[in-house]
DNA sequence: AATGGCGCTTTACAAATGATAAGAAATCGC
DNA sequence: GCGATTTCTTATCATTTGTAAAGCGCCATT
C-alpha cells in the first residue's frame, strides 16, 4: 500500500495539501521481532504500515497482554505519546518484516497549525481511530471470546497464518489453552 | 460546569474562535430516564454536559450493556453517528436532570471548513476521547473487575450514590451478584 | 535419521463466575 | 403512610475458565 492511497483513505483534501503533508514522510525498512517503540518512553512519530504485520502489547505482572494488531495501512502510534505526550504503557512489534512510513510528531503539529486542510486530514484521522477503538471497545464488553475469534478469521482470515494463536488469544482475553478449547468446538 | 470551560479544557484557541464556535451551541434541559439518542439512528448532533449524569449502553439479547457514563464537562457522542454518520448501536439515557450544550454535527462541519483554530479544536478533542477510549479498552483487558471498581470509585466517588449498582456492575463487565461479592471482599 | 526446541492441544483439577432463587433494605406510587 | 416494586445482598449449585503438566507434531540443526 502507498503513501498516497493510505493518505487518501483518512480524508480526501486538495493536492497541495497532500503534497505537503506527504513529503514530510520517510520511508523506512523494519525487521521481524523489532520493537518500535517502547514503554515510558514518550512515542514522537506517527507511522503507517506500508506492508508486513505488527501488534501492541503491554507488559502485566512479566506476562505480555496484546491489545492490537496492525495490518497494511494501519497506523501505528502510540496515544499516551502522541495526543498526551505523556509515558506509553505500549511496547509496539514488529510481526514480519515491514515497511513503514513515519513522520516526527512536532513537524506534524506545525503542519497542523499551518494548513486547514491537514489540520481536517488531522481531525478525521484521529476520528475514525476513535471509532474503530469504540467499537473494539464495545465488541470486548457485549461479545464472548468464542464470537471475537470468529469475527477476527472472518475479517482477516489470514491472521492465523502469520501471527502466533498465543498473540490472538491474548488479544481476545483468553489463555491460550482457552483459545484451544474454542478452535477445538468450531471446527 | 459552563460552557467555555468545556471548551477551553478541550483546546485553548484564539477568543474570536471561541466564541464563533460558542455561538453555535445551544443549552437544553433534560430530565431523569430521558433518552437523548437511540440505536438505529443517526446521531447528528454532539452534547456537552454541563450537569447531570448520562450513560451509553446496547441492548443485547434484550439485556442493557453499560459501557459508558458521563459526568459533568464529558461530551455525549454517538461515534457511529457523529463520526461514521452510519447508524449507531447505542442508547445514550440521561441517569439524573441534567443541562446540555448541544451543537448539530453539520454546522459543527462548516466551522471545521472554514477556521483552522476550530479544526484544530476538533482534532484535539477527537485525539483525546480517543486517549481516553485506548486507556478503558487496555485496562479491560489488563485489569480485573475488582481493581477497575476499586479504581472507579477513586476517580469518582460519588458514583455510587448517583448511579444504579447494576449499571455499574455491567459497565465493570460482570453480573450485579459477582459486584456484591467484590464489594463484600472490600469493604 | 535422530535430537531438541517450539507451538499448540489435551487432560485433570482448582478457582472464579454465572444462574437462580430467596430474603432484606430502600424507594416509589397512590 | 402503606403496600408494592425495585435494588442489593447472600446462598447454592452448575458452568466456565485458569493453572499446571503432559503429549503431539513440526521444523531446524547436526
Amino acid at each position: 500500500m502507498d503513501l498516497m492511497q493510505i493518505l487518501d483513505d483518512v480524508l480526501l483534501i486538495p493536492e497541495s495539501s497532500k503534497q505537503l503533508l506527504a513529503s514530510h514522510f520517510e520511508m523506512l525498512q523494519g525487521s521481524k521481532g523489532q520493537v518500535l517503540f517502547r514503554t515510558q518512553t514518550i512515542g514522537r512519530s506517527l507511522y503507517f504500515l506500508s506492508q508486513g504485520l505488527a501488534r501492541a502489547y503491554t507488559l502485566l505482572d512479566g506476562l505480555e497482554v496484546t491489545f492490537w494488531f496492525g495490518w497494511e495501512g494501519s497506523p501505528l502510534l502510540s496515544m499516551k505519546g502522541y495526543v498526551a505526550k505523556e509515558y506509553s504503557y505500549e511496547d509496539l512489534e514488529l510481526l514480519e518484516d515491514s515497511v513503514l512510513f513515519r513522520i516526527h510528531a512536532d513537524v506534524l503539529q506545525g503542519l497542523f497549525a499551518s494548513d486547514i486542510h491537514i489540520a481536517n486530514w488531522g481531525r478525521v484521522f484521529a476520528e475514525k481511530e476513535l471509532a474503530k477503538a469504540e467499537e473494539r471497545l464495545i465488541s470486548r464488553q457485549v461479545k464472548t471470546a468464542e464470537v471475537r475469534y470468529r469475527e477476527l478469521i472472518a475479517t482477516y482470515p489470514d491472521i492465523l497464518l502469520r501471527a502466533p494463536l498465543r498473540h490472538i488469544a491474548s488479544y481476545l482475553g483468553v489463555t491460550p489453552v482457552t483459545l484451544s478449547r474454542i478452535r477445538a468446538n468450531i471446527s
